[in-house]
DNA sequence: TGTAAAATTTAGACAAATTCTAAATTTCCT
DNA sequence: AGGAAATTTAGAATTTGTCTAAATTTTACA
């Protein structure tokens, strides 16, 4: 574990939100101010790899990136663009009864317009 | 209804694989070959606004898009880089009883290792 | 430890995918 | 037909992500 890839999870880890790779970009370089975007790169692909952290591929351009190790699904408001986590606890089991083994991880996505929005367009 | 729409249209309906907008750009070029590129992207856009077609987004560097009406997941395999499609009746449903009203369209993925991978790397 | 091999990092060039722009064309309405 | 609105076009520009080759760091183990 180099310290590089150790300032990366950091930052994955330390917020709620989900970053895509610049943000993670930027937000490493102020803990080393060295560090480069292929190696953000390399160790953001690393670590989806081993597990440690998920993408949530390109509602809006440039993938995100979520720590969390709680399998769950991810709102998009197609109004105001936030993302917002959603817990599912049943469908991984159910996920694997219907395809059988193999499987490795999955995505939700679920585009639908989040309660705010909702509000203030009626 | 321009014929540059028709003619994305019927590229995307008429096969069943899913393509990138690159190659839904290729294909509509040989039945109106002046469409441009930014033609491609606009009516991708609209037509994924109107449901018309569903983009799938990126296990591999371009979104991809399909026309199927049936609500389905996708199932990527991680070593072939295969797509395919899985239908799973029950789970539309479930969902709106989770979340609420408000849903526009869900997009599920699984990563996974194909019957085919996984007979040939025993 | 010392050291060699393996892995990782770096900066920046490169490439791919997508968006933007402004002018030209087409479609739509009445 | 005539004018406004929408769409298309070619190509430039931007964004996102990958590659390269040299330098550095880590790891394994004598």
């Amino acid at each position: 574990m180099t310290k590089q890839r150790e300032a990366i999870l950091d930052v994955i880890r330390r917020e709620k939100r989900h970053y895509t790779a610049e943000e993670i970009f930027a937000l490493s370089r102020l803990i080393l101010p060295t560090i480069s975007r292929a190696t953000v790169y390399n160790n953001l692909h690393a670590l989806e790899r081993d597990g440690e952290i998920r993408r949530i591929s390109g509602e809006d351009g440039a993938d995100r990136y979520d720590s969390s190790f709680v399998p769950h699904g991810h709102l998009f408001c197609i109004k105001c663009r936030r993302i917002s986590d959603f817990h599912y606890p049943a469908f991984t089991e159910s996920l694997s009864d219907l395809i059988g083994s193999g499987v490795e991880s999955y995505e939700l996505k679920v585009r639908y317009i989040c309660p705010l929005c909702r509000e203030s367009s009626e």
